[in-house]
Order: structure tokens, then sequence, then C-alpha cells
DNA sequence: TAGAGCCTGCGG
DNA sequence: CCGCAGGCTCTA
């Protein structure tokens, strides 16, 4: 599992085509507390969810957004290790089931599994969704037209003294990139990982938006990365990490100057780079 | 703008 | 046993 944006957007788009115009029948809750030990709002889901028909799958950054025809808008993330699974009812529920939304007909079930329990479930309302406090300071979108270099710039040359890096995993400034596309976006456009962000040229930020789109865009055509266990809503494996250049290749060769690549820790987070072209 | 903390599971 | 994991929040 572990999410980034295009793995949320291969989701979001496969649930939109399967599951828009259904019902919710039931709501389920193992009542275990989500990010930062807290509780599910029980009554709320109940209220926005049950007898409501699904009107729109949308994505947010790294939020799964469902709007119901109850006026409320379901927000998901899915932290760390969280997966949403259209599942057919007669299958036996994984471990780590914190939620299923049972489907009118009782053939299938939208279902949240998260071991870690870092990921979050919240009812909104639709009308006021920009006001919800998950997605009010969320930063550009790097797939909508308001990422342009420019846009970048300005928002590289708003921080003070953070390493370029660090400003790329911030949602406030930039929403939706993760530890992955990171440094693939950095190795894309031939920036160090500790480049100090405000520093950078107005040709370097270019660079560095051009990367951040292509790198995105290629992920979400092969339907997102799977390291370890991120499954799409029909539980299969996507297919980009056969694209990937520098993540988690520390020791072996860049595939286009032969340098050893190296791993470095930042943020307390592992980055992946070329020494000799990232500069 | 760091660093610890929140959780479980996996691989060395 | 240890470190590490694709995220975010809260604190100093």
């Amino acid at each position: 599992v572990v999410p980034e944006l295009p793995e949320v957007e291969t989701i979001a788009r496969d649930l939109r085509a399967r599951i828009v115009g259904a019902r919710i029948a039931r709501v389920e809750l193992s009542g275990k507390p989500l990010r930062q030990r807290r509780r599910v709002d029980r009554s709320a889901l109940e209220r926005a969810l049950a007898g409501h028909r699904i009107e729109a799958i949308d994505r947010r950054a790294k939020y799964l957004l469902v709007g119901m025809s109850s006026g409320e808008t379901l927000l998901v993330h899915l932290g760390m290790s969280g997966r949403l699974a259209l599942v057919s009812a007669d299958l036996s529920r994984a471990a780590h089931t914190h939620a299923v939304f049972a489907l009118e007909g009782g053939a299938d079930e939208l279902r949240f599994v998260d071991p870690r329990r870092f990921g979050t479930l919240v009812v909104r309302r639709t009308d006021n969704l920009d006001a919800a406090p998950e997605l009010r300071g969320l930063g550009l979108d790097p797939t909508r037209a308001e990422f342009t270099a420019q846009a970048l710039y300005a928002r590289l040359r708003g921080t003070r003294g953070c390493d370029v890096k660090a400003f790329l995993l911030d949602q406030r400034r930039l929403a939706g990139v993760g530890n992955i596309y990171a440094s693939e976006a950095l190795y894309g456009a031939q920036i160090h990982p500790r480049a100090i962000a405000n520093s950078l040229s107005r040709a370097r930020a270019r660079r560095l938006a051009d990367a951040v789109r292509h790198v995105l865009e290629r992920a979400v055509e092969s339907r997102g990365t799977t390291f370890r266990d991120y499954l799409d809503a029909q539980g299969w494996e996507g297919e980009n990490q056969h694209n990937l250049q520098v993540f988690m290749r520390d020791g072996q060769p860049c595939y286009r100057c032969g340098a050893k690549l190296r791993r470095i820790v930042q943020q307390a987070r592992s980055t992946y780079y070329c020494p000799c072209c990232q500069r």
C-alpha cells in the first residue's frame, strides 16, 4: 500500500467507473481509532452514507472524495498502509478491516483496510468542501493547470532555507507528491535533493515543474507503483515500479551516467539520487 | 523547520 | 533483535 497521488488517482478512476450511481446500504466500522488516535465518527458516517447514493468520486492531493446524495462527502486518506477495495461480499475480510460500505444489492462491498491506522475517514459538507480542515491548507495540485513553472517558482521563493526535497514533500506547498516521486522528480530535473529551495533559478524551477508533471503522469498511466503491497481498487498491482530511475536503487548504477546511486536521509526519510547527474 | 510520535509488518 | 516502510500531526 502506501499511496501517493498516482495511486490514489488510479483508485479514484476505478471506483468512479464501477460504483458511481450505486447506493450504500450499510456502514460497518471496526471501532478502532485511525490517524493520531482519532475515532471515526460512526453516527456522522451512517447519517451521510447509509441509504444514500454515490454521486461522484474525485481526488484532491492524496485524498479520495466520495460525494453522496445526502449532500455530504466522505474523505478517505490511505495514510501509509491503507487500502480501499471493491470486493465480493462473500470473501472473508482481511485483518485490519476498519470500515465496510455494503452496496445495495448485496453482491459487493467497499472495504477500507489499514494495518498501521495512519489513514483518515471523515465526512464533510459537499457545498463547502474547500473549507474542510483536511483540504483547506493544501498547496498546488501538480496535475492541474494551476501548476505552472511560474507558480512553482513563486512557492519555492516562499520558503525559509529548507531543502528542495522537504519542499516537495510539504503538502501545504505542493499537494500530492510523496517520497517515491520526490526522489524521481529531482532526478528527472537533475537537481540535488539538498539544494536550498529558495535559491533555485527560474530555469531549474521550470525543469522541476516539468519533471514533477512527467513523473506523475507516467505513474498514473502505469496505474501506480507497487513496491511492497500497493493494490488498486480491484486488488491488482501497478506497473510503475518498472519506470523508477533511483528509488530504492542505492548502490546500483545510474541509468544515465553509470555512477553509483546514493541513499541519504532527510527529514527522517530516505532520498535516492545520482551524485553525478544531480547538482 | 527539525524531531518525535502515531501503528503494524517485513526483511536483514 | 534491529531498522525500515510510499504519511501526516504536534511540538519545540
